[in-house]
DNA sequence: AAGACGGGGAT
DNA sequence: ATCCCAGTCTT
């Protein structure tokens, strides 16, 4: 009798779990939203830019959050806005300021473009974000992720925000075995997202499944399946699939650089070289470095000096820095040129940069992180 | 589709 | 040392 009982159990699991397996991925996703949303009630941290979601709030804020983690970005967010205020503040900063604002946070075309958004936003949408999310892609630094997220967070618009976490957390709870580095698959989740999420919760849905993503559904090591809201519907944690899931292609490897860095003082002031307004650490300032590991006879040619300019000239120890697409390994050294070759303006002139003071070096100019190794032996 | 574009924290 | 982060733009 009570086999018979435990057997019809069982047969009854195997059917509801057969049932369960068949979902389809539209209806596995609706049935999801409801434990999720719940969740992230409960769940939902507190960070600067949910006090007040305004769309310029969540606009800097999701600017600010593209390939940089939350903890990266409070203290810049809170900076940036106590300086900028509103729309109108940002599209007036000086670039120069502006990038100060941005020093250490990278990929500073970020800042550009946040920039030039606001000024379209004043000349073409009368000072403020538009409202649709076809035309919110039509700004410059908003990609499809950015244009929904605003979209749903700032003005409730059903549309996906598909980022990392999102294509990791769908991924997983439909075991899918595509490879998420590819553009395609991204688009694929954004098209099977826009039917299968609630259309009144939009920007809460979203940020639910970044918060699971980034809290319990996590990138590198074991996912938190036991505190998961979506555990019973998950066919990754079903078939233990979490250590496979996502797929995701390896990248190919950074190339490797040799440079040298001249740390280059003359009497109070110190040289710094404005780069170039495009490519790496585009329109910041750095110390004058060229390519190559180079000699005492080849830095004077690079520096357009002689031998009886210079006052002090030792070698630096060696720093590497690692960007994600390319690795320096630096050598360096200290030079302290005679004061009195200083004022003549020739000299100055066919310098590989420009001589300011040092004070206004640091406090001024955005010297970003790469240069790190070396500027302490010019201002300290 | 592939590469450029930063910096840092976790493993 | 490697991964990867609330991605976007250019080639």
């Amino acid at each position: 009798m009570e086999e018979q009982i435990l057997d019809q159990l069982y047969a009854d699991m195997e059917v509801l779990e057969k049932e369960n397996d068949m979902l389809p991925p539209v209806k596995r996703i609706k049935e999801a939203s409801v434990p999720l949303l719940q969740w992230y009630r409960r769940h939902a941290r507190t960070l600067p830019w949910r006090e007040s979601p305004t769309p310029y709030h969540v606009w800097v804020s999701e600017i600010m959050l593209q390939q940089t983690r939350v903890e990266a970005v409070k203290a810049y967010y809170e900076r940036f806005l106590a300086e900028l205020s509103d729309i109108q503040a940002l599209a007036d900063v000086k670039d120069e300021r502006l990038m100060k604002l941005w020093e250490g946070l990278g990929y500073y075309n970020r800042a550009r473009n946040l920039k030039r958004a606001a000024e379209e936003a004043v000349l073409t949408y009368g000072g403020k974000l538009p409202d649709s999310y076809e035309e919110l892609l039509k700004l410059p630094g908003i990609g499809s992720y950015t244009a929904g997220a605003v979209a749903s967070i700032a003005y409730g618009i059903p549309v996906p925000a598909v980022d990392g976490n999102v294509l990791r957390v769908i991924s997983r709870l439909l075991a899918s075995t595509e490879d998420i580095l590819k553009p395609s698959l991204k688009k694929k989740m954004e098209e099977l997202l826009t039917e299968a999420m609630p259309k009144e919760n939009a920007g809460d849905f979203n940020q639910a499944l970044m918060e699971i993503g980034a809290l319990v559904c996590i990138p590198n090591g074991q996912p938190h399946c036991g505190e998961c809201p979506l555990r019973g519907l998950c066919l990754s944690n079903r078939y233990q699939k979490t250590d496979s899931i996502p797929v995701k292609t390896p990248k190919k490897s950074r190339r490797v650089q040799e440079r040298t860095v001249l740390a280059v003082a003359c009497g109070s002031e110190v040289l710094i070289h404005k780069r170039p307004d495009k490519g790496l650490l585009a329109g910041l300032y750095e110390l004058p470095n060229t390519e190559g590991h180079l000699e005492k006879g080849q830095v004077y040619a690079y520096l357009g000096i002689s031998e009886e300019d210079i006052l002090v000239m030792e070698r630096l120890p060696e720093a590497k820095h690692i960007f994600s697409h390319v690795e320096w390994r630096m050598t360096g050294y200290y030079i302290k040129l005679k004061e009195e070759w200083g004022k003549l303006r020739d000299s100055r002139d066919n310098l590989p940069g420009e001589l300011v003071d040092k004070a206004d070096a640091e406090s001024r100019y955005a010297l970003p992180g790469a240069f790190k190794a070396y500027v302490g032996y010019l201002f300290h």
